[in-house]
DNA sequence: ATATATTTGTGTTTTAGAACATAGTTCTAT
DNA sequence: ATAGAACTATGTTCTAAAACACAAATATAT
């Protein structure tokens, strides 16, 4: 069971674009519905075929949406970093949800029941439009995810998915080293391959000294070849 | 260049939902700025990188919608039939396009400036809902469709734009040809595959008696086994 | 601390589907 | 009406990536 933490959060430095639209009484709203439950390490946050009830905003830790496929073969769909909000899709869609969630590591996520974010978007234009901005950003990125995935070769694809953890969660002080530690299946599953060609393909990578790995941690040493690796294919 | 049409079209009939939640000055304004265009069988009605500037009904016709990959090779991203709005996701995300559109088929398209639905949505709760929903609707068919474009086999992916045809576009008067005639590589383009490969495929699923084919003309035959081969993949 | 499970790494085999080649057929334009 | 283009069909070859098999290395739990 997730924990439900009980210490005073800052809505208005949290949520900011949700904050800023507000009215004082819809403020009072939000503040006294918005839960935040703490997430261990590998822990479901939400399952596929559940009925949506809120919107979700991570505050802290890392997030992967996935759906199982053909023969329980699961492929992550999306990846959150803090402060991304995710949860609301199947709600707005009238559905249950078509994907899971679950924590890469541990999380704070806040949630707030979506009937009052509806309620609120309702009267609310502008924040209307943020949800019809994030949805309309979202949909773009996943067509191009279909080409992308269905047309590059492994290597293209395992090269994308290093460049776009790099530009999610940033490299560590060294400037190198990607701030992330994946399982090569998860790696495997984001890139849409086999584990065994994820290791095979970074092993590549390494002796070709675009990458250097040790154990999870992936530096990336020749990050202009990396792209034009995802670039061509 | 599309010829622009100057008969009066009913827009409480064509643009039901939309037409609904406005009010009379607004319908006003719409009626003065909604300009119905027709295109030509394999004309363009937009462009990948145009800015977007129209919200589109189809009126008439089929569309498809569709994105150039790796090495030109193209891949429909879906397909439009009358009275489905397109071409608003990338004004509301604020991008230029990242799909064309063409005409399968002579077309009747209205078009209304994305300015005026913009700021008829941000004061209409109910429109902005509208958008909102069909956007988290694509985006569910979306993520479903880079599972299914990655994870079936050829077999499944045509039996599953086969299926995908019908149910949009329906069956001829003698209940078992689906209503649209595509070219191969169409077909290739919307399942993900080359041409050569749908062409063997669908050979294939007539000689197991699952389809029988006349030129373009598509009789589906089994369709209890054509779903099944859709869903094992 | 030690047993058990999970993850990583590598070699080998198999296969689905792409690429290529060629020919027949059906549109389309003048 | 006829030439050329585009589409359809089928056989053959080739290759990327999956599937499988087995160690070795780590992590996790008792």
């Amino acid at each position: 069971m997730p924990g439900k933490s009980k210490e005073v959060i800052d809505l208005s430095s949290t949520l900011p674009e949700i904050w800023r639209m507000l009215s004082d009484v819809e403020r009072n709203l939000l503040r006294e519905n918005a839960r935040v439950l703490n997430f261990k390490k590998n822990e479901l946050i939400y399952l596929e075929d559940e009925i949506p009830k809120d919107l979700m905003c991570l505050f802290k830790g890392k997030v992967k949406i996935y759906k199982s496929g053909v023969g329980g073969r699961s492929q992550i769909i999306r990846i959150i970093r803090p402060y991304m909000y995710f949860g609301y899709r199947a709600y707005f869609a009238r559905e249950p949800y078509v994907t899971a969630a679950s924590a890469f590591e541990a999380c704070t996520v806040c949630m707030i029941p979506m009937e009052l974010i509806e309620t609120f978007l309702r009267k609310n234009g502008d924040l209307a439009m943020f949800f019809i901005q994030m949805l309309s950003v979202d949909l773009g990125i996943a067509d191009q995810r279909v080409v992308n995935l269905t047309q590059k070769h492994v290597r293209g694809r395992l090269a994308e998915s290093l460049i776009f953890l790099k530009e999610s969660y940033g490299l560590e002080e060294d400037g190198a080293t990607i701030n992330i530690y994946l399982a090569r299946e998860d790696l495997a599953s984001l890139s849409n391959m086999t584990t065994s060609n994820a290791i095979r393909t970074l092993s590549n990578f390494v002796n070709e000294r675009i990458l250097a790995v040790d154990g999870r941690k992936i530096k990336i040493i020749d990050e202009e070849r990396l792209r034009k690796i995802s670039r061509i294919g």
